[in-house]
DNA sequence: GGCAGTCTAATACGAACGTATTGCCTCATA
DNA sequence: TATGAGGCAATACGTTCGTATTAGACTGCC
């Protein structure tokens, strides 16, 4: 614990090569271009060795899929601090936006584990809690946008501003995602700036309401 | 062409089974269980019929993503006529929700597709093209409900209509498809009265800004 | 009746798949 | 040093895949 040693328990190194070279195939080719040899080949290893650590294939993609989240959750957790709440908003929802070549991969990954999560209902839990984690960190960062003003008590003043974060939340989450979406499925239908831009109108819109 | 004959070219009836069939299992079980053998097998054919129609697998699946942007086009030109613009926009973003088991079935079979189109190009040339068409639909909407306001002529008032227009279709497609993303890839996670009124929620912000 | 063309089925082939089995090699521990 | 457990590789097995090949059945036309 004295310099860069992981907290996390048992995660092997060997382990995360096997993860990174998943997600790389995935990001690259799709997540039905993964097969136990195509990890094996691309980690350097043979396929004992992949299957020494996931016991089945499914097990080798759920954990994959639950290190996909672990990224989404540390990226999301790093954008947060600043002064300004509107440029925290921007941020963290910028992150999920494929505005450069890492960040196209891993809206790529993400979209390849939803889409199969749509008809595997193990993928789908997993999918639910990243979904309901990023959205209670968006619903903090609108109410102190706009949900609960500037300081003070709460109280009177706008209607019910929990209810309305969480709304804009889910609303933004959701927008963001499809603009992600739309931006990786179609081959550069959207380009960056508009996807920029985009957000923008979207925090425009979302926070006008609530002054 | 007495009767209900198709207008179209050189559909076979054959073949529109076919890509009923392989919908029906995207819908069921995802793109990643297709086979030739599935289909035909769900079609009540022989391998070689599903040959016959569709030279190799590739073909089948354009195909069949053809089919389903054809489905898309119908429904939402079907749902645009009406006096109250705000009534037409929310009446064509619903249909996109996966809102009662046939538009589940139907965002299942979008969204998979979209996820391969991410590493397919020949499936995100389809993709960019249904996303064009449709953004275009809702741009005129957008422009009657807000940006054109009630009558008379364009020049002085707001500052950019129809880049208004756009900017907010593009906004409201991406905020819908990801809605309709986030309820079928987290098995229940948003409620289908929680996504009529995101949706609402949407257009009361979008809307509000351009009065 | 013969015959070309389309449609359908059956079967075969090579490749790739997930998984099971087996056996080295390494290394901490007694 | 002996030993036993775990990391790693090699290989085999049975299945399923996409596609090719072949042949039979049905149609309209001469």
């Amino acid at each position: 614990m004295i310099l860069g040693v992981e907290p996390m328990s048992t995660v092997k190194p060997r382990q995360v090569a096997l993860t990174d070279a998943l997600l790389r195939i995935v990001a690259e080719h799709g997540l039905d271009q993964v097969s136990v040899r195509e990890v094996a080949s691309a980690a350097g290893v043979s396929i004992g060795t992949v299957q020494h650590y996931f016991p089945t294939k499914d097990a080798m993609l759920a954990a994959a899929f639950t290190e996909v989240v672990r990224r989404i959750r540390v990226r999301v957790a790093a954008a947060e601090p600043g002064p300004d709440p509107r440029a925290n908003l921007s941020a963290v929802l910028r992150e999920l936006l494929p505005l450069d070549a890492r960040r196209a991969d891993e809206v790529r990954i993400q979209l390849a584990f939803a889409a199969r999560a749509a008809t595997a209902p193990a993928l789908a839990d997993i999918q639910r809690g990243v979904l309901t984690e990023v959205m209670c960190e968006l619903a903090e960062a609108f109410s102190a946008a706009g949900g609960g003003g500037v300081a003070g008590g709460g109280g009177a003043g706008g209607g019910k501003p929990v209810e309305w974060s969480r709304s804009a939340a889910r609303l933004a989450l959701a927008a963001t995602d499809g603009l992600a979406l739309h931006a990786v499925s179609s081959g550069g239908w959207l380009s960056t700036s508009e996807q920029g831009a985009a957000l923008e109108h979207l925090l425009d819109a979302l926070l006008a309401g609530a002054e």
